[in-house]
DNA sequence: CGATTACTTGAGAGACTTCAATTAGTGTGG
DNA sequence: CCACACTAATTGAAGTCTCTCAAGTAATCG
């Protein structure tokens, strides 16, 4: 991994990679940042790494040098602790950024994983820093998105709060979807880039479990199953499917949970 | 709620909550920012809410205004599904700052409520992002608090990750305790804030777990508990019991946490 | 093409939830 | 100031879901 490198070589390299030409503009940093701010934003972007499926971005303990931009792929974001227990944090897909975990202490405190051929942005964060300086709009973004991460925390934690393994996996496979629509993909055809065992570490259960859950949505005819490919039959069931009671009552349930 | 206070009226008020004189100065926003700054950071703050037990800080839906410091006192903030399922994602001690999930889409999409008397420190986000642009700094430290907030999200992810209840009790003692050490409290002597069923919702288990739980950690000796007050008089068996195997051997668990 | 890994499926055991009842603490109003 | 009502917390017993253990099948990789 080179330390620096300086912005005039390259220029093909430079252009290939450039905001405003990327498919990811709306969903990524850039998003709002105008012309001028645009440019000098491409400037920190620095060359774009390929990873391969299980090569690490960062890892737990490493110094913060840069923030990173999903670009093709997928990334699974983890923390390990002193027993060698794994929780997955998130799965993370192009137009996502991670590394954020290293902003409060200057060193990386989980990991991130490549799960397949991966294509990243990298920036640089005092480059960054720099530019965010000139360009207000930037400043604002880049908090912009890392409450986007805090919100999207908030969902894995609701997700994890529901009893039930199934609503858990339904509600897995709902975000899923959702995320896939955002990146214009087709929402209903999802090609999950992560093993069963990861699904099931990142639920709080156990790979049996989510096998289970997924032959149980085939059989109830909300899911067809292939592997990695998933297609959402009814959506509508899906949907009702994340929570205990299907949605009907939207009672308050302040208790915890309710129910098992 | 009064909308806009004018800084020029009340200094004595203001000069009680300037923040150089504020016992947390170390944990809270100010932190790492200099003279000049502070004071520009001083006339940020706006006049110090005063929450009961039960009064609500924002609320899903609320447009975004400003983040606010726990000075106080203790907060939980949730979300509440369509069904009504609520789920806590976090408490909140004095020095901590709530209010960032609005920061992505400028409207609040999680609650945020006061367990007992608190007294809250209010940073308009506007008048904030002006002194950012003066002071690098205190942009940078607002990156770090709001990192913070992450990082104590995931170790929230890592506690739900557990399959016994015993760990996620365990888990959440033992890092309830580091905050209180932290504030320089005396970190085994708790006074929880909050009821068995808040603690039950935000470890995604039902009240009579926890109070089991609670229960048998005494009979093991570990705590004393009376009510609301906990002392913890093993602190070194609680922190094994963090993890499943009692943490002895670290050997690696990539799976799936490893079994309920 | 063989070995390894990923996934699925089955049966039994265990842990947590559910339901129900009791006790303790808190707050209110007479 | 005490009685009453209400909420919070605890405890017990039974049921159920998920985990564990085990085996088998399918896919992937060298």
């Amino acid at each position: 991994m080179p330390t620096q490198a300086s912005a005039s070589v390259l220029d093909l390299n430079q252009l290939r990679r450039t905001c405003k030409a990327c498919a990811l503009y709306e969903l990524c940093l850039p998003a709002g940042i105008d012309g001028a701010g645009l440019d000098q934003l491409d400037a920190v972007v620095r060359d774009r790494h390929s990873l391969n499926r299980g090569d690490i971005l960062y890892r737990d303990g490493q110094p913060f040098t840069a923030l990173y931009v999903v670009r093709a792929g997928a990334l699974k974001t983890y923390v390990q602790d002193a027993a060698g227990d794994v929780q997955i944090l998130g799965f993370h897909l192009p137009g996502e950024i991670v590394g954020f975990d290293a902003l409060a202490t200057d060193f990386h405190i989980s990991h991130a994983e490549a799960l397949e051929r991966s294509s990243i942005c990298e920036l640089p964060f005092a480059k960054l820093q720099q530019v965010t300086h000139d360009v207000p709009a930037l400043q604002r973004q880049l908090l912009r998105v890392i409450s986007r991460e805090v919100v999207g925390e908030h969902e894995h934690l609701a997700t994890m709060g529901k009893q039930q393994a199934q609503e858990r996996l339904a509600g897995f496979l709902h975000s899923m979807a959702d995320r896939y629509a955002r990146l214009n993909r087709d929402s209903t055809s999802l090609t999950l880039p992560m093993s069963r065992a990861y699904i099931a570490n990142y639920l709080g259960l156990v790979v049996e479990t989510v096998s289970r859950g997924f032959t149980r949505l085939e059989d109830m005819g909300v899911l067809a199953v292939n592997r990695k490919q998933v297609r959402i039959l009814r959506p509508d069931v899906l949907a009702s499917l994340c929570s205990p009671n299907g949605a009907d009552a939207p009672r308050p349930r302040v208790q915890s949970g309710s129910g098992r």
